[in-house]
DNA sequence: CGTAGACTTGACGGCACTCAAACAAGGTGG
DNA sequence: CCACCTTGTTTGAGTGCCGTCAAGTCTACG
């Protein structure tokens, strides 16, 4: 039988490629004990070994590394469905930390049980491969957009980035979408002060692109919103392909 | 019989863990054809869907993308012993192209022969894996390079990077490197214009941390380098252990 | 109703960008 | 063998995006 809090995250699988019954049960049946997260709280440490990788059943996480003067750099936001640590399967060290940037409730998965996957279900490990490879061409994406883009442009993009991943999760309501995060923390995601996050948020709203209020965006002109974003979901890898 | 143009490359799979005789024969044996790439021409392109992975032998490589304005972002360097599409295996289309920087010797892994090691050899595909997410990691650095650190500490943590990276296949030469890339993809690289990027290097270098001359870099200061770049090595995974 | 956290606004300064030109070096052809 | 050209590096001047500092406003909540 199929784990119900699996939910989003097989939604997000079979987005991507056929998932059998058999592959689905195993995955339920690799998944450990569930737990909540408050908001603020860390998931896992910069240097920590976990020996098992966590799931976000519901709320928002994110990467993080703090350097030494006290500056945060957030690499990843990870939404309902998104293993924010399965790399950590593999790398076993953790080279970042992770933290709840609302109250979380997660799933966990013993590494030991990921391992009998990769031994016995190798199709289901390529998937698995594959969902840790979407986070790394988000990274990519990140960095063309903090490379070469404008603020404004690239705080757009990340709407739009959300704006689909979140959907692919059924996380959209009509044109809008929940994203519990400030300010300082977006400056902290986008690599910018919190004071010019808002002066660009401002701009966005003036151009009737979207409205941000109380950790609500309303997206108002997708289309225009795509396009000054120069946004193109192709590295989201949504096509469903034998993998 | 092991392949020796992947010589490298098993030196970079053996610092991070044990490869048995049988795995190195079975990667051996899923090598094709190798090849001779002109410095400038592209490996891959955005929106290809390639039926093998390249791997470099000789010579640096690039990940990159162009917006529609021509400017360009590059969101990796491949140094010998690198795959640098092995991603492509899994995600089937391409999200950025492959440059080659200088003159670089390929070998191509067909898709279908990497299939079978995922059936065959678990640990080998987790080692795969690994490598893969060796990448993920080095993005995320960038990320907080880009974001967090001053255009100097960023060029200097990218010199420091490179030459752990190149030490581990052999190409460090007591205290230089040899980088064929000029000051604009530099700038490409790092996201600055490559304006920036001159008087940036002239503050390295008056700082005598470094000298950067026809393509060769000399590492005045290893330990002051470090400092200045806030390098931490973790993040490339250097341990050998069981994945 | 008071307080804490988040958001907003303004002033000012600096890092990095653009434009432009000079300089160096390697390759090519007459 | 030397003009000439191309590519890459260096330097300068002027501009602007975005950072810091600081104060003020709004909202949620005890």
């Amino acid at each position: 039988m199929t784990h119900p809090s699996l939910d989003r995250f097989f939604r997000k699988l079979a987005l991507r490629d056929v998932i059998s019954a058999a592959e689905r049960d195993a995955l339920s049946a690799a998944a450990g004990g569930e737990a909540e997260i408050p908001a603020g709280a860390d998931l896992v440490r910069e240097g920590d070994r976990p020996d098992r990788s966590t799931l976000v059943v519901s709320g928002f996480t994110t990467r993080y590394r703090v350097l030494s003067d006290g500056q945060r750099q957030i690499t990843a936001i990870h939404v309902p469905g998104d293993f924010v640590d399965l790399h950590s399967f593999v790398l076993k060290e953790m080279d970042h930390s992770v933290g709840a940037l609302s109250a979380c409730r997660i799933v966990t998965f013993p590494h030991r049980g990921l391992t009998e996957i990769t031994e016995r279900f190798p199709h289901l490990t390529r998937v698995l491969w594959l969902m840790t490879l979407l986070d790394s061409a988000i990274h990519r994406e990140w960095i063309v957009a903090m490379g070469r883009r404008s603020a404004s442009a690239q705080l757009a993009h990340l709407v739009c980035e959300l704006y689909v991943r979140l959907g692919v999760v059924g996380l959209i309501d009509g044109d809008s979408f929940v994203l519990p995060i400030t300010q300082v923390e977006l400056g902290d995601a986008l690599g910018i002060s919190a004071v010019h996050v808002n002066r660009v948020l401002q701009e966005l709203r003036s151009e009737n692109l979207l409205t941000w209020h109380n950790h609500k965006i309303h997206v108002l002109d997708w289309p225009r919103l795509q396009r000054r974003a120069e946004f193109d979901s192709r590295y989201l890898h949504l096509q469903q392909e034998p993998r």
